[in-house]
This record gives C-alpha cells, sequence and structure tokens, in this order.
RNA sequence: GGCGGCGUAGCUCAGUUGGUAAGAGCGCUCGACUCAUAAUCGAGAGGUCGCCAGUUCAAGUCUGGCCGCCGCUACCA
C-alpha cells in the first residue's frame, strides 16, 4: 500500500465556483477514488485561497468584512463539491490558524536560511486592472487604464538562486511535470531567466503577518502555496509531513504554471523541504455550442449542470470528453450526446435488456461467469489500459477503456441472442458473462459514477459497494459467482430528450 | 514584443524513437434484430494528416518559412 496525496488549486474567494473549477476537482477526485480502489492510503485535498487584494475589495463593494465575503464564497465552493460529489479528505481555508501558522514557520524558515531579503519594490500599478504591470505592458497597450509608480519596501525572496537548482530538479526528474508539452513550458520560464519576487507587502491588511516583521503581510501567492504543505502537517506535525509529503502530486491549470512548477519548488527547496511534488497540468475547458452559451454555461454554477444530466451524468460526460492536457471544447450538445450513447445507451440499456432475460430465462437469478468466456481476454485487456491510464491522469482515456468492455458485451449478447434459446446451460453462460462484464466495468466506471455504479452494484445482485472492491483482484474474471437476485428496475440513465 | 503550445475524417480526439494499405468514439447511410431506455448488432461512405519548401529509400511523425487559433509574460481552474 502506498500513499497518494492530491490537491487542487485552492480557488479565489472572489469568484463563484464555475466549470473551469469543478472540471479540476471533479478530475482529481475520480483519480483519487481510482487510487482508493488501488487499496492506497489516500488524502485528497482542495479548499479556498481568502487573501488579498480582490477579497478587501470585493468585501468594501458588497458592505461586508473580508472575513464574512471570504465565509459566504468558500461555503458556496464547499457546497458545489457536495453537490457534485467530490470526496475530499481535506478542505483547507487560507484564513484557518493552522494555514496561518504553517505559512509564517515556512516563510521564517526561508527567512532564517537566508533566502529572503528587504528591498524596495518599485513597479507600476494599474488601478484598473488592480494590478501590477510592466512596462512592456504599458508600451503595447495591454493596461486598460492609467497605470501610477508605487514603490514600497518589501522583503524579496532571492528566485534567481534557484534556477540552477530548479534545473537540476528537471535533469533529475523526467516525469516531474505532465504532459511533457507544460514540462517544456516551465522549463522555458527558468531558462527566460529568474528574477527574484517580492513576497510582502505593506499596502494591505488583508493577509499572514510577517513573522519578522509584523508590519507587513505576505502577498496572497506565497500565503497559498503553503496551503498544500499546510495540509500534509508542515507546522506542528512532522511525522505526518515527513510521510505524506513526499506522496505529493498537484493537479493545476496551465495558466499557473509558473507560480506552481516554478517558484514553489524554489519556496520549497529555500526551506530545505527535500522532496518536490509531482505536477499534472491539464489545458481550458472551452465552452462552445449555441445552447450552452445562450445561457452562459461558461459562468454558471456546477448545480445547474446536473439538474439534466444528474450529477454522475454530468462527471462522466466531462471526464470522458476532455483529454488532460490540451484545451477542450465542451458544449451541451456534446454533453448530451456522450450521455445518450454511453450511459444510457451501452451502460444502462446493457443492464435493463440483461435484467429482462435473466427474468424470463433464469428466474430472476443471475447465473455465474463461465470461466472460459470468450470475454475474458478483452476485459483482461480493458482493465490493464484503464489502469494505466488512470494511473498517467487520463480519465477520458481509462473511461473509453472501460467502456469497451460494454461495447464488446452488448455485441456478445447480441450475437448469441440468449432471449432465443431455451433455459438451460447455454442461455445461464450469456447471462453470467454479460452479468460479469457489468460487475467489471462497474467497479472500473466508479470513479466517474460513483453513486450510479453503487445502484448498477446492487442491480446485478451485488452486496456492499463498489468502492470498497479492490484492484486488481477485483477485477479480475470469475467475480461475479451468480446465485443473487437482479433486479429490473427504472433505467438508470433515463434518456433525456434533446429539445 | 518575448517565451511556449495547438492546427489529423461532419464533431470530439488518439497517433511510441520517421517505415506494412492513416485510427477510435459519436454523427451519417444501408441492412439485421426485437431481450432492452426508438436501445443493440453488422456493413459502408467520409481525411491531399493547416499551406509551401527541404532532409530521407521512406514524413502526420524531422528541419525552415508562411497562415490561423491560443496560453503565459506578478495575484481567475
Amino acid at each position: 500500500m502506498s500513499r497518494f496525496y492530491l490537491t487542487t488549486p485552492i480557488f479565489y474567494v472572489n469568484d463563484a465556483p464555475h466549470l473551469g473549477h469543478a472540471y479540476t476537482t471533479v478530475t482529481a477526485d475520480a483519480v483519487c477514488r481510482w487510487q482508493r480502489l488501488l487499496g492506497n492510503d489516500v488524502v485528497f485535498m482542495t479548499g479556498t485561497d481568502e487573501h488579498g487584494l480582490k477579497v478587501q475589495r470585493a468585501a468594501e463593494a458588497n458592505g461586508l468584512t473580508p472575513q464574512e465575503q471570504a465565509d459566504q464564497t468558500s461555503e458556496r465552493f464547499r457546497d458545489a463539491w457536495d453537490h457534485i460529489n467530490i470526496a475530499y479528505d481535506d478542505y483547507i481555508r487560507t484564513t484557518e490558524p493552522r494555514h496561518h501558522a504553517s505559512v509564517r514557520a515556512f516563510m521564517q524558515r526561508c527567512y532564517d536560511n537566508g533566502h529572503i531579503y528587504k528591498g524596495t519594490y518599485d513597479g507600476l500599478y494599474s488601478v484598473s486592472d488592480e494590478a501590477y504591470v510592466t512596462q512592456a505592458d504599458v508600451d503595447e497597450g495591454r493596461v486598460s487604464g492609467p497605470v501610477e509608480r508605487m514603490t514600497e519596501e518589501n522583503y524579496f525572496f532571492k528566485l534567481s538562486e534557484f534556477a540552477e537548482p530548479l534545473l537540476e530538479w528537471f535533469e533529475r526528474e523526467p516525469e516531474n511535470i505532465t504532459p511533457t508539452r507544460y514540462r517544456n513550458e516551465a522549463l522555458g520560464i527558468i531558462k527566460g531567466g529568474l528574477a527574484d519576487v517580492s513576497v510582502t507587502r505593506t499596502s494591505l491588511d488583508w493577509g499572514i503577518r510577517v513573522p519578522w516583521d509584523e508590519s507587513q503581510v505576505f502577498y496572497v501567492w506565497y500565503d497559498a502555496l503553503i496551503n498544500y504543505a499546510t495540509v500534509a502537517g508542515y507546522d506542528g506535525d512532522p511525522d505526518r509531513f515527513a510521510a505524506w509529503w513526499p506522496a505529493t502530486r498537484h493537479l493545476l491549470g496551465k495558466d499557473i504554471i509558473r507560480f506552481h512548477c516554478v517558484y514553489w519548488p524554489a519556496m520549497l527547496m529555500a526551506a530545505g523541504v527535500k522532496d518536490l511534488p509531482k505536477f499534472h497540468v491539464h489545458g481550458w475547458l472551452l465552452i462552445g455550442g449555441e445552447k450552452m452559451s445562450k445561457s452562459k454555461l461558461n459562468q454558471i454554477s456546477p448545480e445547474n449542470m446536473t439538474e439534466e444530466f444528474g450529477v454522475d451524468g454530468f462527471r462522466y460526460a466531462m471526464l470522458r470528453d476532455t483529454s488532460f492536457g490540451p484545451d477542450n471544447d465542451f458544449s451541451y450538445e456534446a454533453l448530451l450526446s456522450r450521455y445518450t450513447s454511453d450511459l444510457a445507451n451501452a451502460f444502462g440499456n446493457l443492464l435493463g435488456r440483461v435484467a429482462a432475460v435473466v427474468e424470463s430465462k433464469a428466474g430472476g437469478i443471475g447465473p455465474a461467469a463461465s470461466p472460459d468466456s470468450p470475454l475474458r481476454e478483452s476485459t483482461a485487456a480493458a482493465y490493464e489500459a484503464a489502469s494505466k491510464a488512470w494511473e498517467q491522469v487520463q480519465p477520458s482515456v481509462a473511461l473509453d477503456a472501460t467502456w469497451q468492455i460494454l461495447r464488446d458485451a452488448n455485441e456478445y449478447f447480441q450475437r448469441m441472442e440468449p432471449w432465443k434459446l431455451p433455459e438451460g446451460n447455454e442461455v445461464n453462460a450469456v447471462l453470467g458473462d454479460t452479468l460479469e462484464c457489468l460487475r467489471i466495468a462497474t467497479i472500473l466506471a466508479s470513479p466517474a459514477i460513483p453513486d450510479a455504479a453503487a445502484v448498477a452494484w446492487q442491480r446485478i445482485g451485488m452486496t456492499g459497494n463498489p468502492a470498497d472492491q479492490r484492484l486488481p483482484e477485483a477485477a479480475e474474471w470469475g467475480g461475479y459467482g451468480g446465485g443473487t437476485q437482479v433486479i429490473r428496475g427504472d433505467p438508470l440513465f433515463p434518456r433525456i430528450s434533446s429539445d
């Protein structure tokens, strides 16, 4: 048994949960559920990033204190994740005392190790963009309003010192960042030259106080990144940290590569943390299709997506239709099409037709799988492919491989025509083998569709929950012993009309 | 501007270190079947692999140029 610690980025609380957040989080959830099937010890973490100027401003605009603003939005994220069945083990908020303590301890180490110094930040600030900008930004018209020169005494992190160590890390760990395209991008950032970065601010209060200079607070990014260490027990639980930190994997979007894949590893080195995380980077979820844009689904909360397709329908379609890495198009039409073809037709309908024939030809009792089934080999191959894909954080590939079992089972069932056979061994073998395919596919699909998988599991006469199965044994042919009641029931994934 | 990425069948995407007649799912056409959620199964049509040039016995797969789209370039996954 091994440990598996997976994080999503923590989400900034000036923005309501939307499909992009859901994409990252559902992917992480499914990957963790797969790891649990393997019997690994898993910690799955998500949470909210609550400090910084934008939160302070948003609070003022809403007539709230920053804490109230953070409380409200953080709760919305938590509700959204509960709604789409995200089984997180820890939900961190950067305003929690444990995180404040952790950040102060972490940064104090960096300071004590001589990687932080006091300097003068001198930069251009665009009020309308609420952001610091470069001269190049101004020259090339990427700034929406007037800029003013800001001068501030800040503490700087000696990022420039870490270019070499970072390159050594890339040399040493060929798979530190996947997919490769993003590894190259991070490498490009490092090779492009790293300047020291200002990590504190005096211009706002809503942040974590610098332990060696209480007049300053940490700039929100450098507080936020440390959350991953907080959850692993960085401050106050050295044993836990030693055990879990080496198992760390970060899931993130390509827009935050710089901070995660370059700055964060450098900070860890500065704090004297030996183990560096693995990074899995994904592209954007692009929203295409007219119906989708009609209701501005790119801004809509994840809850709205589940009204028609159910939680599992939404989760499945998103995981199956987005290849992890590149940007992906996602649309209402695609979602409907995926739901219908894969869930209603290939899975739900197979379940229904088998149950109907079990009822008419086997008295409603599922017969056992036959040991020498022609489906045995292809099912094993599908498991191997799915397993490999989950390991590589490729849910779409894993689910496609899993559905091969269902396609094969439908083909077999069709070819054997059990509904025409007389009751007896021959029909029992066909039914048992098809049920066995459903049993295995249900386990393998459960990370994507946990609730529906649990229902399907009961329908074919299994007891317990597919989530409690252990791979790889549970995926081996012959696990369906038969002799239990198969339940026909209502369609597991009812068809949805397209209007 | 700088750095990086993408452009393969109608759609969404796969295509190891260049090498048998370019793949999958969906969609479409035709046929079969009727156990099932008008589901399922079979057959088929459909691609000059963005464009041009080059390297090579051989390029979707390498090199150069061009066109189009996109990301990052200090606080949105």
